[in-house]
Parts: C-alpha cells; sequence; structure tokens
DNA sequence: CTCCCTGATATTGCATTCATTTTGTGACTG
DNA sequence: CAGTCACAAAATGAATGCAATATCAGGGAG
C-alpha cells in the first residue's frame, strides 16, 4: 500500500467540531470514496493506524461503522477489505436511489422557500461556469453539493441521511463516468430542467425529472463500466 | 435496569452462525426494538458487559454501530442513550418507508415468481387465521415477516436492507398500535388488496397499495401516540 | 432556602496487552 | 517434482489498564 495520504479536495468538508470516532470514520470512507483505496483491496489495521496515528481500537470501531455503511466487507479473523464493487451492484443502488430521488422531488417542491432556491440557485449557476471553463473536479463537487441541498430541501433528515450515504457509495465510481463529458452536458440541460420545476414548485414533473436524471446518470455509469476493462 | 432478559418470540430469529459482534448488535437492537431498554434510558456500558459477559470493547464496537442505525444516540464522553423516539421522528420514517413500499411495489410486481406467491400466500394465509385467534402477537410478527419477504421479492437486496432497517426503527412503536384492532382488521383487508396486485402483477396498482398501507399505518400510529400521554 | 462551587466517584475514550486464528515458509514424503 | 505437513510469523478478536472527562454529593456563600 505504500505511503497514502488523505486528500481533502474532493468532497465537501466536514463542518466543525468532530470526535476522533467521527473524524476516523469520515477520513477512511474519503480514502474509499477517492480510490485511494482500491476495491477489494485488503485493509491492515496496523498501516492505517500508523497513518492516522491512532491505536487499532478506535480504528476498528470505525471500521465497523463502515462496513455497516457498505464501504468495507469484514471477513471474521481474516481482516477487512474494500468493499469489492461490481457493476452488478451499481443498478440496485440506483434503483434504490430512484425511489428516494423521487421523494426528494415531491417534498422539496412543496417546502422550497425562497432562501432554499437562491442557496441551490447560486450552486447551478456555479456548476454552469465550472462547465463552460472545464473544471471537471470542480463540477463534480458542485454537483455533488446540488444534489444534497436538494435533499436537505425535502426537510426529512432521515432522508438527507439515506440519500447521503447512497451517493457516497455512488461516489466510488464517479473517475469513471468524469471522463463522458458529453454526458456532463446533458447532466447539466437536466439540472436546468429541474430548477425550472423546483422554482415552478410542480412535485410531479420535478420528481419525474429528478428520477430521469438519475436513471440516465446510472446508464452512463454502466455504459462508462463496460467500455473501460 | 435490573435484572433484563432477552426475549426472542417478537422478531424472526436470525439465521445460523454469527460472529460475537454481530450478535451483540443483534441482541441489544433486539432489547430496544421490545422496549425492554426504554427510549431515552441511559445505556451504561458496565451493566450491558455483565449482561452479555463481554468486555468493553466488543460492546462498544455495538454500539458504535447501533448509532449507525439509528438505534442507540452517541454524546461524546457522556455514554450511550437509546435513542430517543419523539413522535416528529415517526413521520420522516414512514415517509422515507413510502417511498421505499411504493419501488418494492413497482419492482417486485415485475419480478415476482410462483415459488413467491406461493410463499408469500402461505404467509397471508397465516395472517388471517392469527387475526381471527385474535392472536395480536402472532399477527405482528407475520406482518412483519410478510412485509420483509415483499422487499425480497424486489430483488433487491440493497432496498431489503435498507426498508428492513426503516423496519425496525418503527416496531418500537408497535405495542402502541397494536392496541389498536380495528387497525388491524383494516390492515388485513389491505393486505388482500396487496395479495390481488401481486398475482395479478400490475406495478402501479401495487406500488399505490403499498403507499396507501403505508400511509395508513402511519397515521394510526401518530394517533394511538397522540391519544395515549 | 436556593444557588454555586468543590472534590470524590463513576464512566468514558483510547492505548496496551494477551489469546486465538490465519497466513506464509520450508522441509519432508510419496 | 508436486503435494502435504509442521512450524514460525503475522494479524485479528477480545480483555485489561490508564488518563481524561463527566456526574454527583456535600458544604458554603448569598
Amino acid at each position: 500500500m505504500g505511503d497514502l495520504e488523505v486528500r481533502d479536495d474532493l468532497l465537501p468538508a466536514d463542518d466543525g467540531e468532530a470526535s476522533l470516532h467521527e473524524t476516523l470514520v469520515s477520513r477512511m470512507r474519503q480514502l474509499m470514496i477517492e480510490g485511494t483505496l482500491e476495491n477489494g483491496q485488503r485493509i491492515p489495521e496496523a498501516e492505517l493506524c500508523r497513518m492516522f496515528g491512532v491505536s487499532r481500537t478506535p480504528l476498528r470501531e470505525a471500521l465497523k461503522v463502515l462496513a455497516v455503511q457498505g464501504f468495507v466487507q469484514l471477513r471474521p479473523n481474516r481482516g477487512a477489505i474494500v468493499a469489492p464493487i461490481d457493476p452488478d451492484q451499481i443498478q440496485p443502488i440506483f434503483e434504490l436511489k430512484g425511489a428516494l430521488e423521487r421523494l426528494i422531488g415531491l417534498t422539496a417542491a412543496e417546502r422550497v422557500t425562497q432562501e432554499d432556491l437562491d442557496a441551490i440557485g447560486a450552486l447551478h449557476h456555479e456548476l454552469g461556469a465550472a462547465l463552460e471553463l472545464g473544471q471537471m473536479d470542480e463540477y463534480t463537487r458542485l454537483n455533488y453539493a446540488f444534489h444534497k441541498r436538494l435533499a436537505q430541501i425535502s426537510g426529512n433528515a432521515l432522508l438527507c441521511e439515506t440519500y447521503e450515504g447512497l451517493q457516497q457509495r455512488i461516489w466510488r465510481y464517479r473517475f469513471v463516468v468524469n471522463e463522458d463529458f458529453s454526458r456532463v452536458a446533458d447532466s447539466f440541460s437536466e439540472h436546468e430542467q429541474i430548477m425550472i420545476a423546483l422554482r415552478a414548485k410542480t412535485p410531479l414533473d420535478l420528481a419525474a425529472r429528478l428520477e430521469a436524471h438519475n436513471r440516465r446518470t446510472c446508464e452512463a455509469m454502466l455504459r462508462a463500466i463496460q467500455q473501460i476493462p
């Protein structure tokens, strides 16, 4: 595995004070989302302990949590591995996420405030700017933030949490799809439509557009993955 | 807290070999689902250690996992408490579950096999028998199994997992609603309709009926909770 | 009498240690 | 030469120990 470094620039930073436990969970998850820890790779506790400067106890607690969240796979007496993700697991994730997108659309359209519209409108604007400038990393991060914000507008904290969990699991494939620039353009135009539906506060329309957006992202990802290997 | 005993009869038993970690998570979750550990109650590690005959290390790992699953709440340096559930948290759970019910309906109607129909038909039949005999505990368990089975028919393991997580969180309120016998009768007739839609393999209809079933259960629970205190 | 402060006690967070299991290596046998 | 067995090294699972923090009782000030 060699020397691993934590990159903080691909996901919005977590806010404020966090316990060691939360920090560990968050940083290890980040390692996997970024691909620093590769899929199926063994996770030696000792090395991570040195890396984070903690003992095995809190690290193991973090691993158990990450196992529940589906990021790592624990094999009794045989250590943990980064949850290997075969293409067959992508579709179920998107399928479930689609159901959440729909609920987000239905509820966000009803509960959105002017303040929300301003905030997410700004994000949308930034997305457009990043697209024009071809800043794909920036676009990717903003895209994540956009959907996260939309979920928050739903006003359902549990929905947000669940949704973000799925987003993070998918995020690990992001790099595969990022290459597909034409999809990024399409994606942005879908965002335009989403913003229109959100401003119009039309639940069914917004839900349908989010579902469609989700479906197309899934298809693009599956296509990209089929092409690579 | 005194002497606590684990009852195994309200939830289907977990199957087969399980590591100590899994056992602990499972049994502690059961304590909370059954209400043996009351909401908001403090969870002293020492007592649970004696209770399960393990040291603090594996117990703490289990607590962290249960925190992720929403069953306990960890307060830094101040120990864990059984996640207090105010009525305001019930609706979001059902709202999210509704989205999953819909997806289950859509997919199950398309993917159901004859074998599935036989198995879930048998469960449905048993439900009817339990209702006639007034065996409410039995009805409750079968009801849980029925919906779990339906989720499995969707063929989406992640959906199943997420769904069951929500079901378990709601299960803690079960005792409140159990009293409401008229609702149980209504609930069963809704199950009849669900079975019809499943046999007919009509996705939209099944989805709508599951959503409605979920909504009515939610309403009944909220009513029951309002009446109690 | 109430409120606040202080120190003893209990509990938590993490490190360390011990026991068990797995893994890797090498010699031995067929 | 391949396969297997045995043993050593490493890694995991769980218990214990220690420092830091919170809780609680009692006393004193207002």
